[in-house]
DNA sequence: CAGCTATTTCGATGGAGATCGAAATTCAAT
DNA sequence: ATTGAATTTCGATCTCCATCGAAATAGCTG
């Protein structure tokens, strides 16, 4: 992963509304969850929410499918899981972050 | 760790500079390094390499040490540790994100 | 003290982000 | 086509951030 997309899909989740959203959409699970749902839980204005889904789309962290009317949203896995490879890779090289990362084939 | 911690240490980690910054301190490893070789490597001003230092110092990322008239910096590794803590567990619950090392297939 | 180097603080500027309400859009059902 | 619900886009505002150069501070050494 290049530095420039971790640290976009970093500023994504470092905006505490953000990654409230996407804690609930992970807790959601792979059910997902309508926007409409995720704006009563979160109790911001519509607007709001559709700026910040977005942001956490364009990144990859978030993806949308259409079901009638409403839009369901899942946490997308596979991005968290590269960025927090990043991160023990780039980041903890030293440390005991590292843990027993690295070997994944 | 709380919510609000970590998207405070989410967002000091999701500035370019401030993620280069970070990663060239890792690898500069224990010795750490001082501001000015900092500013060298990165190319920028000294006043703004001052102030991203100052946030991530402000979140516990990075620590400092005095040595007469310069300032080492240290990454300051428990804190991403615990960062990334709070990722796999509160943000990777379903998926193959939350740690089992290497890719079951 | 005086001078030197390393770093921070100050002041200014340009740009981006968060937020809202209102209006527009999309889609389904009648 | 008309209505109604879900969501986005628009326009505005207000705050925060990144960046720089210049001036100030801190600490060492002679």
């Amino acid at each position: 992963m290049k530095i420039e997309e971790a640290a976009r899909q970093l500023e994504a989740l470092g905006n505490p509304t953000r990654l409230e959203v996407y804690r609930t959409l992970v807790r959601a699970g792979g059910a997902g969850l309508p926007v409409g749902r995720l704006q009563e839980r979160l109790g911001i204005a519509a607007s709001t929410l559709s700026h910040h889904l977005h942001r956490l789309i364009s990144t990859g962290l978030v993806t949308q499918e259409r079901q009638g009317t409403t839009l369901i949203c899942r946490a997308h896995y596979p991005a968290m899981e590269s960025l927090i490879g990043f991160l023990t890779e780039e980041c903890c090289i030293e440390s005991s972050c590292a843990g027993e990362e690295g070997k994944a084939a």
